[in-house]
DNA sequence: GTGTTACATTTACTCTAATAAAGATCTAAA
DNA sequence: TTTAGATCTTTATTAGAGTAAATGTAACAC
């Protein structure tokens, strides 16, 4: 049973009972599905539950944790959301668990920031103490081989280019810049990166800035590329300053009216 | 009904059908739950439920999506796990939008972050470059009354340790940094700071640093508020750098053992 | 009048039981 | 050998009944 560790009911049911009993109680009578959520939770980060596991099927779920099948679905369900585990039917299917990704928790962060008051501004303030740090930081320790994989991403971006007269909204465009981040080793900023990107992007293409802009992009692109090619730490950083006001001022003379609607469920 | 801009079951039963007559229709025959989810979740981005507004009642609910209560009651409780809803049960209860807060985006972040290899040193890194930023704007722009709110922290802070002899995991050590990000006016900087706080302390009070370690944050912080109350920039902006160094410094000294487990659930 | 109690109502929460649909695997026919 | 179908496992969805909690209200006692 690779969910031995999980408490189970009679657990729960002495702790409702003991709440009925005793004067003084707190009042979080939790609702069953909390329970089994907290616990799954709880096995997954203390590492009893490890990625790629399977966990028991709903059948068993339900009579491990003496729950009816409704309740122990609305479980599954937020523990899908959260990011934890990945529901698959048919023969073979079931509960896996899953590391939290990246989508998730970009989705959440936009979630949140749409009831803030994000602006161009406050995120390009964002990226112009970070990012030319971390131009820097890859000028000064990027090997040949995450040079090569830069040069690429930066060949691609062009290759759309070209195609569409449009680079906005793609997802190179923003990985030209996340993985820059890749070059501090740092998990936390690769995220923060990754987010104050996307979110740029999304409001970016809900302003359909013209062919000027992406040809801009572009040129800046290619002067950070030199630069750490060149090994050049202060061209790098100053670089890719310059490239974040320009972005910034450029967008500005655009009426922003939109706001971010970012990601899809599912 | 506050909820007539979504769109409904005939919708969604043509969708599908549409799915099986069309050649080469991409197979992504959504689950019904997910359909609700997206409709209700793009209602809110889009601004056409509000915060605070009452969404029909679950009875209600079935009868406008035309679906089962078991699938409703699923997609409401991915709808409340996402934070976008709350749900109130008994007269007059239901589920009601809800901004999603930070709380809510804070886990999600601290369960991605558990997945990936953050230690103190990645934390400190990302604090070493934007706290010192944010002292030297705090100290260029707070107002008389901003500056009372952080002494106000700061007392706080004190006021604690002279009690508990230890002020590693309380929320107003947490508060004396974000606080500061409020400096900026800046919501994605504000965000940042939270969340990168919160995970440092939570990591903080699994390595139960001792007494020392208060009293130097607090001897830090005094420092940091004095340059700030002095409208002296420089100071501010160097204090705050140094602060994050010694706390990394002590911490490194302190064996890393526990990962973050951080939140609760509910 | 005032405060308390008891009841009724609304609403979410949980359970049982049964059918539908999806994915994997095996089997037999072309 | 490949394809079509049968079968099995497991999730997805539905239906209906009963439980528990929050709120409002009316009756009651003082």
């Amino acid at each position: 049973m690779s969910i031995s560790n999980i408490e189970i009911y009679d657990y729960l049911k002495t702790d409702k009972l003991s709440i009925e009993e005793t004067m003084f109680q707190s009042a979080t009578k939790d609702k069953m599905s909390t329970h089994i959520i907290r616990q799954v939770r709880e096995a997954i980060l203390k590492g009893e539950l490890k990625t790629g596991q399977c966990l028991p099927s709903e059948k068993e779920l339900i009579i491990q944790f003496g729950v009816s099948k409704h309740t122990l679905r609305e479980a599954l369900r937020t523990l899908e959301a959260m990011g934890f585990i990945e529901i698959k039917r048919g023969a073979g299917g079931g509960p896996v668990v899953s590391e939290v990704d990246m989508k998730t928790t970009r989705d959440s962060i936009a979630n949140f920031l749409h009831f803030q008051n994000v602006s161009v501004s406050s995120l390009s303030e964002v990226r112009k103490i970070l990012e030319p740090y971390l131009a820097r930081k890859a000028a000064e320790t990027f090997s040949a081989q995450e040079i090569d994989i830069l040069e690429g991403i930066d060949t691609k971006c062009q290759a759309i280019f070209k195609q569409d007269k449009n680079i906005v909204g793609t997802r190179e465009e923003i990985d030209f810049h996340v993985f820059l981040a890749k070059a501090s080793r740092n998990p936390v900023m690769e995220m923060i990166l990754d987010f104050v990107n996307s979110i740029l992007t999304d409001i970016k293409s809900h302003m359909k800035p013209g062919i000027e802009f992406s040809e801009h992009v572009l040129a800046s692109h290619q002067q950070v590329l030199k630069a750490i090619k060149a090994g050049d730490a202060d061209g790098a950083e100053q670089a890719m300053y310059q490239h974040i006001c320009q972005v910034e001022e450029e967008l500005a003379d655009l009426s922003v009216e939109k706001k971010p609607t970012f990601n899809k469920v599912g």
